[in-house]
DNA sequence: GAAAGAACTTGATGCAGATCAAGTGCAACT
DNA sequence: AGTTGCACTTGATCTGCATCAAGTTCTTTC
């Protein structure tokens, strides 16, 4: 599936025969079944991978077994972990398919090569950046200033094409809170 | 004190005296009283600002009147609000001056000019962006995961520059407790 | 299609940290 | 030097959410 690929490029910069065509030497397509891994903790992140079917999500887990949801991404997104990539060190980080799922994966030294050569795509690249930033500046905010249930109904309301796909206990993990808690709030807003 | 800010540059990047003029020129010095702001909740936000002396925190307030700090910078930082330079929209947040402080302005508008055409300059930028957006994962991992007194702890290790210039009224909003609570923990480990 | 295991719900109980209240100490302004 | 106001502390009480426990339902697997 590289054409859901080609069509986010499309939408976003403009670019000759030949760069797509570079772009998509670079390319490996990798599918990843339901609960598989794209990255375990203590490995080393090096590409940049971009989702064009499904759903997976990044979490830690703490020093009780307890999973910590750190974000979730699905088709049209990148995934990956910026830390691991950018420090070489090994990643803190999980990041497995909640959905059977479909990615085209870069080498990082491939990526850097191609946003050298193409300066579109390395604007593209910095634009996706400064909002990814924004959107974790907004989750520390809610994070902040937040009760549980003000958290969960923004979340459904700024994510709904997630909210009908990824279990509520993720969610709930997402939110920094329990399960238990979710589902009550669940009960409590469906009467309003 | 524009030389705090050539310094700065000097030290991550190479530049002909040719473009550090161009930089220079671009440049406006400003001066903050302790308190002063620098943005206030409502305003657009258009400049990049980096700061070459004292200190600055980054806020909103909630419907309760409660503020809550989503950042602090203190010399050789940068600060700002990307979502409102980026959207044009007027800010939902307050920055103001800790300490009587100093800063160097661009507008945004000359800020791109200048990364159009200075290559290296553009670099900079985009490594600081990747370095807050790890930072802010990191946050958002510790928000998840710690006790108040771990996210205490924490804090003062990884931002002891921070730690006895501002107000510990302003660390608690910050981690996201009250300042009582942040109190106890004090007293509590001053003991081990 | 039966069995095992996730995901979700519901109830009882506990506690970390919030809230309310009443100070003390200290710096800034006159 | 006195007053105003902010930063910080300490104690008493309250509460939102966690934890523990025991089900029910839905999903995966063989």
């Amino acid at each position: 599936m590289y054409d859901v690929f080609q069509q986010y490029l499309d939408d976003k910069i403009v670019l000759t025969p030949a760069e797509k065509e570079k772009i998509r030497a670079c390319a490996v397509v990798k599918k990843l079944r339901k609960r598989q891994y794209l990255l375990q903790e203590g490995d080393v992140w090096k590409y940049d991978a971009f989702i064009t079917q499904g759903c997976v999500r990044t979490y830690s887990i703490d020093e009780k077994g307890i999973e910590h949801i750190i974000g979730f991404a699905i088709e049209n997104w990148w995934t990956g972990d910026r830390e691991s990539l950018l420090s070489g060190k090994p990643s803190r980080f999980n990041i497995d398919a909640i959905e059977d799922s479909e990615l085209v994966l870069f080498t990082h030294a491939n990526f850097e090569m191609l946003c050298g050569a193409i300066p579109a795509l390395n604007n593209m690249v910095n634009q996706i950046l400064q909002r990814s930033f924004i959107a974790q500046q907004n989750r520390i905010q809610a994070a902040l200033s937040f009760t549980a249930e003000e958290k969960y109904l923004q979340f459904i309301d700024k994510y709904r094409v997630f909210a009908n796909r990824i279990p509520q206990n993720m969610i709930a993990s997402y939110l920094g809170i329990t399960p238990e808690t979710l589902s009550r709030i669940r009960k409590q807003t469906a009467k309003k």
